[in-house]
DNA sequence: AATCGCTTGAGGTGCGTTACTCATTTCTGG
DNA sequence: CCAGAAATGAGTAACGCACCTCAAGCGATT
């Protein structure tokens, strides 16, 4: 069973094989007829062009960066280091990743590295920030300067990225909102709600999808409003220990930001873990423990590995100009209860 | 940033090519110290062999089989499809997939196809098949034969299978018990489980999963005892009708393996779909419906499309000889509610 | 000193493309 | 029918590596 090559395309079309290669690969000069009899050959030889000798003759390469915030974010770390890791596996097949710290919440200082980036430097970008208009902005000249660029956990929809690689926050919300109204008793409770930021467009998401399928289906819980700690745990910490002495009857409780660490520290210290139905997000050394030991009851989670791997695949599709494997790519919203969390890597 | 060759790693080392060729492909006849020098050469200059150009030179090619049983089961189906339409797209990478549709329940069957395979005919193969002691031996025999092999879905951890692609059943079967016990009220009820067999072990599993979870967490609730289906719709049907009929106050339902149709049949004739708490396993058109409509309560599932790639790259891998990420080709527990279903591709 | 075995160097070929160049043939309009 | 343009053929270098052969260098053994 040999490989079919240009040769057997070019002898079955009875042409040469510059013909063949001007068909190929849409060089100019022949004519329709040609072109009809070579692509017919094509397909009744089902001939498919060698990966591996393509990618040598076109001396390809894959130069991605990705633009992660720095700062003391579990996530945000998971997310470089899995990034780093799958690039090392990468390197043979040309594919080299530049990760560059930014400061999320400096919006300007992100444009600024957006604005500096080229097709000569680099092939493709992933870009993980909030969606400031300035941002959509640079990531348009950005992508009309020829660099394929993918949002990364949090999407810009208006801007003119390719492609976004993370997960659905309603749909994250709506599912927190579900977990929330069937594990409590079918009996008026209050639930409060912690958030960084509803300015970020992933918590108020989250936010909206929860608040919605409670109001529709649980309506007899009732919604206390949003405090903001900025994903900080000490804010957090601080947030909840005023929450836990105003409402002394609290049933429910459901972070839709980072910081989860000062939340389960001052369930902890009060004695309120086991009582209180907890919700948050993302998987970390405190999360997964909190878990284990009942102060929290469900994690929605998605995976930063999936993530990472998914936005170079991605990326490497759009520079070879290749189809994307749309299921490949849908980024699933990971629902952990202790019993099914992942061993440890 | 040219990229770095075995010319660079030659002439840093002061050896020829043939040399460096020599250590790195691991052919005889270079003394220790020269080995030593060349790998520190390789060291230094970071250097990876260029995948494209090895994959070129050695005629690589990845013949893969699939054992997947036939029969009118959507999950199969999917697996079959998913590993077609993967398969289309790797067929540029050298990758052919062979799909063998095997009857399951008929082991003799299923080691007769594993007993004619061989090295001269393909280089990896994925088996689905229930865990009969004759099927672990003609694992065995096929992986002595040179062919890598690893099960899909169902695992056979005696034999020796280089890995399994699929998921922790044991854990599937925690969840549902343990969902089961937060969305019902915390007082005393009844539920029910549906197998396909408990001979097959996956449904061994969950079922012990599960009733681990209630015992432990749940004791409240009152298990009734298995009733098995063959996961057929028909005779699931009718074990529904029976169970609706002899416990009227049954407020729970664990359909253990396939064969939910049947079920959603009975429970929207008999309208009891709404106050029943009903978990079953994998996402089909008509899981999903049911979902929807409020007659199924939760879903696990695992994702086909995901275990067949998994799948080909752990066999592509074992035929390189590299190292597998195993953070890749880990299968998450897919938790569907009605709120976070996948769009329909 | 001749011999043997081990180690190393030098060099070539092929893998299937891409991306050219330069002839040569075929077609078209006047 | 012929100039000029368009289409095609033929061939080549390069990509980086795997795999092979042949010869030369070296030290130790007899």
């Amino acid at each position: 069973m040999r490989r079919v090559t240009i040769h057997d395309v070019a002898s079955k079309a009875g042409v040469s094989l510059a013909t063949v290669d001007r068909v190929l690969n849409g060089r100019p000069g022949v004519r329709k007829v040609t072109i009809d009899r070579v692509q017919a050959a094509v397909r009744d030889l089902n001939y498919e062009p060698d990966a591996f000798a393509a990618g040598l003759a076109k001396r390809r390469s894959y130069r991605l960066h990705f633009l992660i915030p720095n700062g003391p974010n579990a996530f945000m770390e998971d997310l470089s280091r899995e990034a780093r890791d799958f690039a090392a596996t990468l390197m043979r097949e040309r594919v080299s990743v530049h990760i560059e710290p930014i400061d999320a919440f400096d919006a300007h200082r992100v444009t600024g590295t957006l604005a500096i980036l080229d097709k000569s430097v680099c092939d493709g970008v992933a870009v993980v920030a909030p969606s400031f208009p300035e941002v959509r902005a640079a990531i348009d000249r950005l992508q009309d300067r020829g660099v394929h660029v993918v949002t990364l956990v949090s999407d810009h929809p208006a801007s003119s990225r390719r492609h976004f690689v993370g997960i659905d926050n309603m749909a994250a919300g709506r599912v927190a909102g579900r977990l929330l109204g069937r594990f409590l008793p079918k009996e008026p409770a209050k639930i409060a709600f912690i958030a960084g930021s509803l300015g970020l467009r992933d918590h108020a998401d989250r936010y909206a999808g929860c608040t919605q399928v409670i109001d529709n289906e649980f309506p007899h819980l009732e919604l206390l409003k949003v405090r903001e700690g900025r994903d900080d745990n000490g804010k957090n910490h601080d947030i909840a220990l005023k929450l836990l002495a105003e409402h002394p009857d609290l049933a429910g409780l459901y972070n839709i930001g980072a910081g989860n660490r000062g939340l389960i520290a001052a369930l902890e210290e009060t004695r309120r873990g086991a009582g209180l139905t907890f919700i948050g997000h993302e998987l970390t050394p405190y999360t997964r423990a909190a878990l284990q030991n009942g102060t929290m009851d469900a994690l929605i989670a998605q995976d930063p590995g999936h993530e990472v791997r998914s936005a170079i695949r991605v990326l490497k599709a759009l520079c070879d100009g290749a189809p994307i494997v749309e299921g490949q790519e849908r980024i699933g919203i990971d629902i952990f209860l202790k019993d099914n969390l992942p061993d440890l890597a």
